[in-house]
DNA sequence: CTGATTGCAAATAGTTTGCATAGCG
DNA sequence: CGCTATGCAAACTATTTGCAATCAG
Protein backbone atom coordinates (compact mmCIF):
# COMPACT_ATOMS: atom_id res chain seq x y z
CA UNK A 1 0.00 0.00 0.00
CA UNK A 2 2.91 2.58 1.41
CA UNK A 3 5.26 1.12 -0.85
CA UNK A 4 4.93 2.73 -3.65
CA UNK A 5 5.10 5.96 -2.08
CA UNK A 6 8.35 5.44 -0.55
CA UNK A 7 9.86 4.15 -3.04
CA UNK A 8 8.95 6.72 -5.28
CA UNK A 9 10.83 9.14 -2.67
CA UNK A 10 13.68 7.27 -1.95
CA UNK A 11 13.05 5.99 1.23
CA UNK A 12 13.85 2.16 2.21
CA UNK A 13 10.46 0.11 2.82
CA UNK A 14 10.92 -0.88 6.54
CA UNK A 15 8.15 -2.88 8.70
CA UNK A 16 8.73 0.72 10.98
CA UNK A 17 7.68 2.82 8.51
CA UNK A 18 4.50 0.97 6.75
CA UNK A 19 3.39 0.14 10.58
CA UNK A 20 3.86 4.46 11.06
CA UNK A 21 1.74 5.08 7.91
CA UNK A 22 -0.53 2.45 8.47
CA UNK A 23 -1.14 3.30 11.96
CA UNK A 24 -1.65 7.42 11.01
CA UNK A 25 -4.19 6.46 8.33
CA UNK A 26 -6.04 3.93 10.56
CA UNK A 27 -5.78 7.41 13.86
CA UNK A 28 -6.49 9.57 11.37
CA UNK A 29 -4.35 12.01 12.97
CA UNK A 30 -2.02 11.15 15.92
CA UNK A 31 1.04 12.72 17.78
CA UNK A 32 4.21 11.05 18.51
CA UNK A 33 3.20 9.40 21.27
CA UNK A 34 -0.44 7.55 20.69
CA UNK A 35 1.97 6.78 17.43
CA UNK A 36 4.22 5.15 19.22
CA UNK A 37 2.17 3.35 21.75
CA UNK A 38 0.16 2.13 18.58
CA UNK A 39 3.01 0.96 16.33
CA UNK A 40 4.00 -0.81 19.43
CA UNK A 41 1.10 -3.20 20.25
CA UNK A 42 2.19 -4.70 16.57
CA UNK A 43 5.95 -3.88 16.56
CA UNK A 44 6.99 -4.22 20.05
CA UNK A 45 10.55 -3.08 19.27
CA UNK A 46 9.95 0.26 17.62
CA UNK A 47 11.96 2.89 19.40
CA UNK A 48 10.84 6.50 20.20
CA UNK A 49 13.65 8.08 18.77
CA UNK A 50 12.93 5.72 15.11
CA UNK A 51 8.85 7.65 15.55
CA UNK A 52 11.14 10.72 15.59
CA UNK A 53 13.57 10.51 13.05
CA UNK A 54 10.53 8.64 10.65
CA UNK A 55 8.26 12.00 11.37
CA UNK A 56 10.64 14.24 10.23
CA UNK A 57 11.39 12.27 6.75
CA UNK A 58 7.94 11.42 6.14
CA UNK A 59 6.89 15.69 6.82
CA UNK A 60 9.83 16.45 4.70
CA UNK A 61 8.89 14.51 1.78
CA UNK A 62 5.28 15.81 2.25
CA UNK A 63 3.87 12.10 2.66
CA UNK A 64 2.74 13.34 6.06
CA UNK A 65 1.56 16.64 7.21
CA UNK A 66 1.96 18.52 10.63
CA UNK A 67 -1.09 19.44 12.01
CA UNK A 68 -0.31 22.20 14.75
CA UNK A 69 -3.28 22.37 17.61
CA UNK A 70 -3.60 24.86 20.24
CA UNK A 71 -2.78 24.32 23.55
CA UNK A 72 -0.91 20.60 22.77
CA UNK A 73 1.57 19.12 20.83
CA UNK A 74 1.21 18.99 17.14
CA UNK A 75 -0.15 15.63 15.49
CA UNK A 76 0.75 14.18 11.70
CA UNK A 77 -2.64 13.29 9.32
CA UNK A 78 -1.47 11.59 5.62
CA UNK A 79 -0.60 14.40 3.35
CA UNK A 80 -3.67 14.85 1.04
CA UNK A 81 -3.94 18.61 0.57
CA UNK A 82 -5.29 21.88 2.37
CA UNK A 83 -8.56 20.80 3.89
CA UNK A 84 -10.23 22.30 7.08
CA UNK A 85 -9.62 20.62 10.47
CA UNK A 86 -12.43 20.52 13.12
CA UNK A 87 -10.90 20.29 17.20
CA UNK A 88 -13.42 19.42 20.06
CA UNK A 89 -13.39 21.48 22.72
CA UNK A 90 -14.10 19.02 24.96
CA UNK A 91 -12.76 16.01 24.11
CA UNK A 92 -9.75 17.01 22.42
CA UNK A 93 -10.73 14.71 19.08
CA UNK A 94 -9.45 16.17 15.88
CA UNK A 95 -11.24 15.19 12.56
CA UNK A 96 -11.53 16.84 8.96
CA UNK A 97 -14.15 18.41 7.40
CA UNK A 98 -13.04 17.51 3.34
CA UNK A 99 -16.22 20.17 1.87
CA UNK A 100 -15.48 23.21 2.94
CA UNK A 101 -13.78 25.50 -0.13
CA UNK A 102 -10.68 27.17 1.42
CA UNK A 103 -10.02 28.80 -2.16
CA UNK A 104 -12.32 31.86 -1.60
CA UNK A 105 -10.51 33.03 1.61
CA UNK A 106 -6.93 32.59 -0.25
CA UNK A 107 -8.03 33.99 -2.80
CA UNK A 108 -9.64 37.17 -1.33
CA UNK A 109 -6.15 37.05 0.82
CA UNK A 110 -4.16 36.64 -2.34
CA UNK A 111 -6.09 40.26 -3.70
CA UNK A 112 -6.02 42.29 -0.43
CA UNK A 113 -2.13 41.62 -0.45
CA UNK A 114 -1.27 41.25 -3.78
CA UNK A 115 0.82 38.20 -2.99
CA UNK A 116 0.74 34.42 -3.61
CA UNK A 117 0.33 31.32 -0.57
CA UNK A 118 0.88 28.28 -0.84
CA UNK A 119 -0.98 26.59 1.20
CA UNK A 120 -3.85 27.27 3.94
CA UNK A 121 -4.36 25.92 7.54
CA UNK A 122 -7.92 26.39 9.03
CA UNK A 123 -8.79 24.89 12.43
CA UNK A 124 -12.23 25.08 13.66
CA UNK A 125 -12.66 25.13 17.50
CA UNK A 126 -16.34 24.05 18.97
CA UNK A 127 -17.76 20.91 20.53
CA UNK A 128 -17.83 17.87 18.12
CA UNK A 129 -20.93 15.41 17.25
CA UNK A 130 -20.18 13.14 20.00
CA UNK A 131 -19.91 15.48 22.70
CA UNK A 132 -22.82 17.80 21.46
CA UNK A 133 -24.87 14.90 22.95
CA UNK B 1 -2.24 50.55 30.07
CA UNK B 2 -2.51 47.22 30.31
CA UNK B 3 -3.05 47.90 34.20
CA UNK B 4 -6.78 47.76 33.53
CA UNK B 5 -7.31 44.63 31.91
CA UNK B 6 -5.54 42.44 34.49
CA UNK B 7 -7.31 44.33 37.43
CA UNK B 8 -10.40 43.51 35.66
CA UNK B 9 -9.53 39.59 35.64
CA UNK B 10 -8.11 40.40 39.10
CA UNK B 11 -4.95 39.57 38.12
CA UNK B 12 -1.79 41.63 40.26
CA UNK B 13 -0.61 44.42 38.40
CA UNK B 14 3.33 43.40 38.62
CA UNK B 15 5.93 44.84 36.71
CA UNK B 16 6.79 41.61 34.85
CA UNK B 17 3.38 41.53 33.50
CA UNK B 18 3.16 44.78 32.27
CA UNK B 19 6.47 44.36 30.65
CA UNK B 20 5.74 41.02 28.85
CA UNK B 21 2.22 42.28 27.88
CA UNK B 22 4.56 45.48 26.29
CA UNK B 23 6.74 43.53 24.84
CA UNK B 24 4.55 41.25 23.11
CA UNK B 25 2.66 44.30 21.82
CA UNK B 26 5.66 45.52 20.50
CA UNK B 27 6.73 42.10 18.63
CA UNK B 28 3.17 41.47 17.50
CA UNK B 29 4.51 37.84 17.87
CA UNK B 30 6.48 36.37 20.59
CA UNK B 31 7.99 33.29 21.41
CA UNK B 32 8.87 32.21 24.76
CA UNK B 33 12.37 32.85 25.00
CA UNK B 34 12.22 35.81 22.50
CA UNK B 35 10.05 37.27 25.01
CA UNK B 36 12.58 36.05 27.87
CA UNK B 37 15.41 37.73 26.41
CA UNK B 38 13.41 40.84 25.47
CA UNK B 39 11.64 41.40 28.87
CA UNK B 40 15.27 40.45 30.68
CA UNK B 41 16.12 43.61 28.62
CA UNK B 42 14.43 46.14 30.78
CA UNK B 43 13.88 44.07 33.72
CA UNK B 44 16.93 42.03 34.10
CA UNK B 45 16.14 39.83 36.79
CA UNK B 46 13.12 38.05 35.57
CA UNK B 47 13.27 34.56 35.23
CA UNK B 48 11.95 31.85 32.80
CA UNK B 49 9.83 30.31 34.86
CA UNK B 50 7.67 33.81 35.70
CA UNK B 51 7.17 33.89 31.96
CA UNK B 52 6.01 30.84 31.57
CA UNK B 53 3.56 31.22 34.35
CA UNK B 54 2.65 34.37 32.99
CA UNK B 55 1.87 33.20 30.06
CA UNK B 56 -0.38 30.64 30.82
CA UNK B 57 -2.61 32.62 33.55
CA UNK B 58 -3.25 35.42 30.28
CA UNK B 59 -3.80 32.80 27.97
CA UNK B 60 -6.48 31.23 30.15
CA UNK B 61 -7.67 34.49 31.08
CA UNK B 62 -7.88 35.56 26.69
CA UNK B 63 -6.09 38.34 27.25
CA UNK B 64 -3.69 36.50 25.66
CA UNK B 65 -4.01 33.85 22.54
CA UNK B 66 -1.52 31.32 21.64
CA UNK B 67 -0.85 31.05 17.69
CA UNK B 68 0.66 27.59 16.69
CA UNK B 69 3.07 27.34 13.91
CA UNK B 70 3.55 24.79 11.40
CA UNK B 71 7.02 23.47 12.65
CA UNK B 72 7.96 25.70 15.45
CA UNK B 73 6.86 26.34 18.72
CA UNK B 74 4.01 29.03 19.32
CA UNK B 75 4.05 32.07 19.42
CA UNK B 76 1.66 34.56 21.50
CA UNK B 77 -0.12 37.47 20.32
CA UNK B 78 -2.55 40.23 22.46
CA UNK B 79 -5.90 38.55 21.90
CA UNK B 80 -7.45 41.01 19.50
CA UNK B 81 -10.40 38.08 18.29
CA UNK B 82 -10.05 36.02 14.98
CA UNK B 83 -8.23 37.12 12.28
CA UNK B 84 -5.97 35.21 9.67
CA UNK B 85 -2.07 34.75 10.15
CA UNK B 86 0.52 34.89 7.65
CA UNK B 87 4.05 33.29 7.66
CA UNK B 88 6.81 33.56 5.47
CA UNK B 89 8.67 30.45 4.01
CA UNK B 90 11.23 31.83 3.82
CA UNK B 91 12.05 34.58 7.22
CA UNK B 92 10.00 32.65 9.41
CA UNK B 93 8.11 36.33 10.47
CA UNK B 94 4.18 36.09 11.21
CA UNK B 95 1.98 38.67 10.48
CA UNK B 96 -1.64 39.46 10.53
CA UNK B 97 -4.11 39.77 8.14
CA UNK B 98 -7.02 41.74 9.60
CA UNK B 99 -9.21 42.57 6.21
CA UNK B 100 -10.07 39.12 5.41
CA UNK B 101 -13.33 37.81 7.01
CA UNK B 102 -13.57 34.37 8.22
CA UNK B 103 -17.32 34.65 8.50
CA UNK B 104 -18.07 32.91 5.20
CA UNK B 105 -16.02 30.32 6.12
CA UNK B 106 -17.46 29.67 9.59
CA UNK B 107 -20.71 29.56 8.17
CA UNK B 108 -20.09 27.21 5.45
CA UNK B 109 -18.77 24.81 8.08
CA UNK B 110 -21.40 25.20 10.48
CA UNK B 111 -23.81 24.41 7.30
CA UNK B 112 -22.04 21.53 6.40
CA UNK B 113 -21.64 20.19 10.04
CA UNK B 114 -24.44 21.33 11.66
CA UNK B 115 -22.47 22.77 14.85
CA UNK B 116 -21.59 26.31 16.26
CA UNK B 117 -18.07 26.96 16.47
CA UNK B 118 -16.05 29.35 18.87
CA UNK B 119 -13.34 29.76 17.22
CA UNK B 120 -11.35 29.87 13.83
CA UNK B 121 -7.76 30.00 13.24
CA UNK B 122 -5.92 30.71 9.67
CA UNK B 123 -2.70 30.56 8.96
CA UNK B 124 -1.73 31.15 5.32
CA UNK B 125 2.12 30.50 4.05
CA UNK B 126 3.92 31.90 1.28
CA UNK B 127 6.71 34.78 0.82
CA UNK B 128 6.05 37.81 2.97
CA UNK B 129 6.63 41.58 1.10
CA UNK B 130 10.25 41.69 2.59
CA UNK B 131 11.52 38.58 1.30
CA UNK B 132 9.91 38.43 -2.27
CA UNK B 133 12.28 41.61 -3.22
C1' DC C 1 -1.16 41.97 56.84
C1' DT C 2 -2.28 38.17 53.65
C1' DG C 3 -2.42 35.84 49.72
C1' DA C 4 -0.66 36.04 45.07
C1' DT C 5 3.55 36.26 42.53
C1' DT C 6 8.33 35.88 41.87
C1' DG C 7 12.98 33.66 41.27
C1' DC C 8 15.70 29.98 41.98
C1' DA C 9 16.92 25.28 41.67
C1' DA C 10 15.56 20.86 40.98
C1' DA C 11 12.54 17.68 38.73
C1' DT C 12 10.22 16.18 34.75
C1' DA C 13 9.05 15.91 29.91
C1' DG C 14 10.14 16.09 25.14
C1' DT C 15 13.41 15.73 21.36
C1' DT C 16 17.81 14.94 19.16
C1' DT C 17 22.22 12.75 18.48
C1' DG C 18 26.11 9.30 18.11
C1' DC C 19 27.23 5.01 17.26
C1' DA C 20 27.18 -0.05 16.72
C1' DT C 21 24.19 -3.38 14.51
C1' DA C 22 20.71 -4.98 11.33
C1' DG C 23 18.47 -5.23 7.00
C1' DC C 24 16.83 -3.21 2.40
C1' DG C 25 17.97 -3.02 -2.35
C1' DC D 1 27.99 -5.73 -0.42
C1' DG D 2 27.13 -0.73 0.60
C1' DC D 3 24.54 2.38 2.58
C1' DT D 4 20.34 3.59 4.91
C1' DA D 5 17.63 2.77 8.86
C1' DT D 6 17.10 1.09 13.49
C1' DG D 7 17.57 0.85 18.61
C1' DC D 8 19.75 2.12 22.52
C1' DA D 9 21.66 5.29 25.67
C1' DA D 10 23.19 9.60 26.48
C1' DA D 11 22.90 14.45 25.63
C1' DC D 12 20.33 18.22 25.13
C1' DT D 13 16.31 21.34 25.17
C1' DA D 14 11.94 22.70 26.92
C1' DT D 15 8.65 23.05 30.52
C1' DT D 16 6.88 22.45 35.17
C1' DT D 17 7.09 22.30 40.07
C1' DG D 18 8.17 23.25 45.09
C1' DC D 19 9.38 26.47 48.13
C1' DA D 20 11.19 30.53 50.54
C1' DA D 21 11.26 35.39 49.90
C1' DT D 22 8.89 39.42 48.08
C1' DC D 23 5.36 42.49 46.79
C1' DA D 24 0.62 44.23 45.51
C1' DG D 25 -3.66 45.38 47.35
Amino acid sequence: MYDRILRDKELKVTPQRIFILEEIRKMGHAGIEDLHDKVKEVYSSVSLATIYKNIHILVEENILREVPVHGRKPVYEINIGDHVHLCCSKCGEISDLMDVDTAPMLAEAEKQTGHRYERIAVMLQGTCKSCSN
